[in-house]
DNA sequence: TTATTCGGACGCTCAACAAT
DNA sequence: TTGTTGAGCGTCCGAATAAT
């Protein structure tokens, strides 16, 4: 069952990045791309939390699929429409809606998020204490920096699926700016693999 | 076997509300 | 002014279905 169909692929993909806590933290330090952010969730059983890009662009939502920040999506490029990858536009939300009275929450749940780790704030520190990124991104030509799960360019018939994700870095203007790595990385997760470690036939 | 569709669970944003 | 709450709306998982 193992295919490269679009919700396999996807699936997959996904399973890898957003439902990832079932890799080791160890794991996901050196080669398993985990979340960015400071999962509370733990490493055994309950699922964390599902990452969700911004904005998906028309195709994406279209087709109810999972989209990235490049542009054109990762999608997009497998699926050669990098036409219609442009960001879907979003209603304006109600305004002036009564809501009535809050109930005041009584806090007992928030004392056991902390009192009751399931798992350590390990996870946390991890994400938290990860090493600074070395400071040379690359970025592939004809692809926008963003997230990608696997890499982007199809390798003969079918694409090869490239187990860690990563995140394709944008490129430094210059030598000078290369030297700021926190404008380089943006946003980019530190546990991410960059583009250029992950070019085949590493 | 692979591609497409789509219902609905889950996550994020931000205006209304409440406290200070 | 600042913090909290929760509705609204968005993303995308995962299963069903269709096409090849
Ligand atoms: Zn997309
Ligand atoms: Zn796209």
């Amino acid at each position: 069952m193992v295919s490269t169909t679009e919700s396999a692929d996807d699936g997959a993909n996904d399973q890898g990045e957003s439902r990832s806590e079932n890799r080791s933290p160890a794991l996901s330090a050196t080669a398993g791309p985990v979340h960015i952010y400071p999962i509370t969730g733990n490493t055994h059983g309950s699922r964390s939390k599902r990452r969700q890009v911004k904005n998906a662009c028309t195709s994406c939502q279209k087709a109810s699929k999972k989209c990235d920040d490049a542009r054109p999506c990762l999608r997009c490029v497998k699926y050669g429409v990098h036409d219609e990858c442009v960001d879907s536009p979003r209603k304006e939300r109600k305004k002036g809606a009564k809501r009535g009275p809050y109930r005041k929450r009584d806090g007992a749940e928030m004392r056991g998020i902390q009192d009751t780790p399931t798992s350590p704030s390990q996870e946390t520190e991890i994400s938290l204490t990860l090493p600074p990124m070395e400071p040379l991104p690359l970025v592939a030509p004809g692809y926008t920096p963003g997230f990608y799960t696997r890499f982007p360019v199809p390798c003969g018939k079918r694409e090869e699926p490239y187990p860690p994700p990563f995140y394709l870095a944008p490129a430094a203007p210059s030598a000078s700016d290369a030297s700021s790595p926190s404008a380089a990385l943006m946003d980019a997760p530190a546990s991410y693999p960059l583009y250029d470690q992950m070019t085949p036939g590493r």
